[in-house]
DNA sequence: CCCGGAAAGCGAAACGTTACGCTTTTCGGC
DNA sequence: GCCGAAAAGCGTAACGTTTCGCTTTCCGGG
């Protein structure tokens, strides 16, 4: 391993005066000259190991997902990636099996200087520890008893708008699929919806899954006779839930936007290479952890302000997935 | 910082001998106790970092990415990261734009203990010059010049596989969307694609985009007269592509799988949710990517051998989109 | 040519571990 | 109770930096 003392040798001065080039202080030309002699000979790269000894600082931040499967969690990655690659500081990604309440403490064994976490319910203990020794910023789930800075979407928002969107089509009865067991974030979403649709509004229970979601309503789909009767709109408060509503109706046959209507939730390519195109809500994915990055930024700038949490707005993404309702289905 | 200094204070013992228990070396059984008393009390944590710079190894590698935007990508951190994480290595990624042939550097300096990458042509130099010191694995597109291990689709074997299978629908004349500027895998599935289906294939320049591709289609559409002369079968060698040939598709009014018929590429969720449900060729990217972390493992653990590669096969996942073709088109 | 302040350079200690080679303790067999 | 081997424990140096408080060198003004 090539480190200052090749660089001592090769120059004659000493580690201090090398560190105080390295680190910007001032070097007379000749010497300086020769550091930069010395480094492209050696080809010498600051060890960040040994600095972050010395100093106490990784300069890395851990990114703490439940799971890596889908875009939102890469947008995550991403974000943050990028924001913190501009103050030269790494990401370290971890993910944390229910199985195991340690993943959390292996980012800390890292001595990671801040944590941006998607929390789940089993680290929650450990993440509000780690609270205590460095910045953490949690994403996606408000989980109880975590009293950190936080960015969130508005879910209940999320589901309201999708209720008058649907009401402003002439709706005034719809299917919501309701994922059991449930998830605090889509249940906001359930919520919104219902209390916004007024009594029209029905929960229709589904395991949290592709096909879970596409059992549900295929069986409500081939419960109903003719393709106007009952209620033939279904709000997807989730992309797995989006997906297999999508499937389950192109299975049945019907015509979407036309014998029933959808509105999904995320998945802006499946929505716009849906036929017709589908209406969704977007959680403004990027947004959500370009705010989180900069916050970890902050904090680990110093700014330690008391806990403070921000509510991103849904988007409306229209297609034609919705049917116009006046007296009976038209169009 | 508690340190193994806060344990000797309450324990007495000496850090050789708190350094053997916590590498699994023998202590009485007495001692065992006042030291798990001691680090509970201290709530101490081993700090990777002195680790690190003592034996040299970071526990630590680097998965570095031209960018941080499909499917893929996503894969690969999470197969390297749950591999890793069995045996207490962590992940760090790094994204690399194109601007910047320094993201290799940074994470040499970091000190990973090997690096998993999809190369981009802008840090090749780089990734060979790291191949030098820690093992290097390179993914998905196998850079000119580049010698280490390497996990790989079969490109060409994709494009034949497409082209066998519109062969078999009665197909004999079919476009394939090119990209331009070309991308030497992707170039590889255009050329499996025309060698193997002979004098009818078509390329068909388009920019790498959803967009450009939608534009690229969706004037071949425009220009053709009746639904069913010429040309009316797409292959589209990319994920993207194949999102803007379907977007132009449904836009034209065109009955998939009737009038039109295409091969995508990637995107099982798309090709699921599609209507009539897609074609596509699929690349295995958890066993790329699982393979790759297991290379990575084996090199690290010091099985160094000749850099080898692998070649895995793509998958043909019927749908519903390529027309059978007889005289006329029929269905 | 000398003075003095500013600029540059220096040695050593410290960050938290681990590994080496040694000393001390333990304990079963006599 | 003693011997000796095996087990356990110990002090110290080293990993590559940065920082502290000094000392040395530089250089313009008189």
């Amino acid at each position: 391993m090539v480190s200052y003392k090749d660089i001592q040798l090769t120059t004659g001065l000493s580690l201090a005066t090398i560190s105080k080039y390295f680190n910007g202080g001032n070097v007379r030309p000749a010497n300086r000259e020769a550091i930069d002699a010395a480094v492209a000979i050696h080809g010498y790269r600051p060890n960040a190991i040994a600095r972050g000894l010395r100093s106490g600082k990784s300069r890395t931040v851990g990114v703490l997902l439940p799971a890596l499967d889908n875009d939102f969690h890469l947008t995550i990655i991403a974000s943050v990636e990028q924001r913190l690659r501009e103050v030269n500081i790494g990401v370290v990604v971890a993910t944390s099996p229910s199985a195991d309440a340690a993943t959390v403490d292996l980012l800390l064994g890292r001595r990671v200087d801040g944590i941006v976490a998607v929390p789940s319910p089993h680290d929650v203990d450990a993440l509000s520890r780690a609270a205590g020794e460095i910045p953490v910023v949690a994403l996606d789930w408000r989980a109880p008893g975590l009293d950190v800075d936080g960015v969130f979407l508005d879910n209940r928002a999320a589901g309201q708008l999708a209720a008058r969107h649907l009401r402003s089509h002439g709706h005034t009865a719809a299917l919501v699929l309701s994922p059991e067991p449930p998830l605090s974030s889509v249940a906001a979403r359930v919520d919104g919806f219902l209390a916004e649709l007024g009594p029209g509004g029905v929960s229709l229970a589904a395991p949290l899954s592709v096909d879970g979601a596409r059992d549900a309503v295929a069986s409500v789909l081939a419960s109903v006779l003719g393709p106007t009767d009952a209620p033939t709109a279904f709000f997807a408060p989730n992309y797995e839930l989006t997906l297999g509503a999508l499937i389950a109706i192109n299975e049945s046959g019907r015509i979407l936007g036309r014998d029933v209507s959808l509105i999904g939730f995320d998945g802006t390519d499946l929505a716009r290479a849906s036929r017709p195109r589908l209406t969704i809500i977007e959680q403004p994915m990027r947004e959500i952890a370009e705010e989180a990055a900069r916050t970890v930024l902050d904090l680990l700038q110093g700014e330690r302000a008391p806990a403070r949490e921000r509510l991103l707005a849904p988007r409306l993404n229209a297609g034609a997935s919705v049917a116009r309702v006046t007296d009976t289905v038209t169009d």
